[in-house]
DNA sequence: GGGATCGACTAATGCGCTTTAGAGTGGGCT
DNA sequence: AGCCCACTCTAAAGCGCATTAGTCGATCCC
């Protein structure tokens, strides 16, 4: 910047303010400030800019998942894919840290806040009882809860949230599978713990009891590919079968079909399989997956506009993301007679 | 930091000599200031820390593929799973992107250098004629290349190299198939242009050409599970059909049985099937995938590990990590008589 | 006992930028 | 003419840390 400062005939004050756009410089010498610093391909030190007050320039997001239930689906791909679209607009960078549980993640953020490493993190996999929000709200750390339910007790101030209504999702669902004369129903759902597993869970009992639905349940499992085939095999032995499965994610959804089949039964003609999330993998087996889709990409869009909205001292605000669609497919039908 | 030295009763200085193992202090204040400082809950600024010329705490790693393209295989959180363990060691934090193409990923690292947001950056998807070694080179950033061949002409001192044998790897994938009777072999490679897909494809021509077979050739495609399958169809309605197909990922070699199945194919009975990376995915479908599986976590720790040295001021090295194993599980078999 | 030496500590400077206070200049107004 | 204000720019301070030079007192050795 000195160097800046020089050659263009003014000081550096000057620059600075050419460069950010503050009043306070003329037009012309504007120009020429900033002709300069392109062609000595100037770019800001964002640790001096950090230092006097600026903010990083840096977005944090840490996963807290066993390492292992990572990879398995896409999910966290496309989200990071949206989230980058809308941060690459104003040149915030993405610090990403995965953790094995909530207890270190809460430690990152401490850390990051205390170091001025982040100007705000976007929080991912709310849980029941979780203890981030309350932590986030003390640190006074800008954040945006993502993929949880609005929380109607504790409202902390200054945190977003951007959620999906998993409760009318698994409510057209039922409505779905009951119209199809579905009456025995078993949800092989994710995490527990995770607070939209858990309402996605309260969402089926109270549709089911709605109904008078009395074989109608859930079953955590931890979404990997072993659990949802082991759950599936599991209940497909019991004495009466469900006559429709629905899968918390891909994943397990297609490793069920799979284990119903070695058991023998046939996809949709014995049994229906719904998945929960939309993936090239639910076109890649047969029958088909009939599967719920959602935007994820635009999922993590709107998430980061909502933090850099928080950033600009925007209003903390409860953004609701379109319903996901139904998208029928091959993997379910009318139960089969008697 | 100023208020631990006041706490402490010592000066600033000395609270840096303390807190950074410098000599200069003594070992009694040296407890008592970090005492102090623990209980203050202080972490260094690493803006601060920056700027006074330690570097910034941060590797970068940014991935150009075009944005569908990105989900679709575990390959990258395991990456960077593997990435993240090792330098949380350290405490250093990963700045992640995503970009369309090579051009804009060279931009973002002479962004991040210039602004002095990294310490050093992990490449990955090296490619044929790549200017980003020679960029990384001239700018001085610190960089190990993963997943690469080493390039044997232009040797970019500064630049550490992480691969695999690639060519070994197809070598031994050739051998399998042509002592199981196989003559006509289809390879449906990746993305054309990246390094490693070339290489195999080379290797693949020069082990045909070894065994004097005619007809074994390469495809490429874009990863996707649509192009694998849509080329699978293709081969497989050709005169005479391949005996074999070779997919470079798991996601194509899942979709390929799927077309293959829908053509009449039988796998392995009509057609061999083997993917190059193994995952559950190869686990889900029937037959069970004979695939090639390679430890993607402990690549992404080597390559973390690599840069980490060259932080150091170690020297720049070319490692390669343990051939990947061929697992044999049910969609390879025999060539069928005549 | 006095100078040399060493250990423990402090003062002061600089990293690259933003920002506040202030200096200088010209023009419009009465 | 005199005054005030708007405008363009400069000087200087400060962000939080690392580091270099320097201070002070104690120990050591001839």
């Amino acid at each position: 910047m000195k160097d800046i400062a020089r050659r263009a005939g003014v000081s550096e004050s000057a620059v600075s303010f050419a460069l950010n756009d503050r009043p306070g410089v003329s037009d012309v010498t504007r120009d020429r400030v900033r002709r300069v610093a392109e062609q000595l391909g100037w770019h800001p030190s964002t640790a001096a800019r950090a230092l006097s007050g600026e903010g990083s320039a840096t977005v944090g997001l840490v996963v807290a998942r066993p390492a292992g239930t990572l990879g398995v689906d896409s999910f966290f791909l496309q989200l990071i894919s949206g989230i980058q679209e809308v941060l690459a607009e104003r040149q915030l960078g993405l610090l990403f840290q995965v953790v094995e549980d909530v207890a270190a993640e809460c430690a990152v953020y401490q850390r990051w806040w205390a170091e001025h490493r982040v100007d705000g993190v976007l929080v991912v996999d709310p849980r029941t009882a979780d203890p981030r929000p309350a932590l986030l709200d003390d640190l006074g750390l800008p954040a945006v809860v993502t993929g949880g339910v609005p929380d109607p007790d504790a409202h902390h101030t200054g945190l977003s949230t951007v959620w999906a209504d998993d409760a009318g999702a698994m409510a057209s669902i039922v409505d779905h599978l009951y119209a199809l004369g579905h009456r025995r129903i078993v949800h092989i759902a994710g995490l527990p713990g995770l607070a939209h597993t858990e309402r996605r869970i309260r969402t089926l009992r109270a549709e089911a009891q709605r109904r008078d639905l009395s074989e109608v349940r859930s079953v955590t499992t931890d979404y990997s590919d072993a659990q949802g085939a082991a759950v599936t095999r599991r209940v497909l032995r019991a004495a009466s079968p469900p006559t429709a499965l629905v899968y918390d994610n891909d994943v397990m959804a297609v490793a069920g079909v799979a284990a119903a089949a070695s058991l023998g039964f046939a996809v949709p003609g014995d049994v229906s399989v719904i998945a929960w999330e939309d993936s090239a993998l639910c076109r890649m087996v047969h029958p088909w997956l009939t599967a719920l889709s959602r935007d994820t990409v635009s999922f993590g869009r709107t998430a980061a506009r909502e933090l850099l909205s928080l950033l600009d001292d925007g209003p903390a605000a409860t953004v609701q993301v379109p319903l996901p669609t139904l998208i029928e497919r091959e993997s379910t039908g009318r139960v089969a007679e008697g």
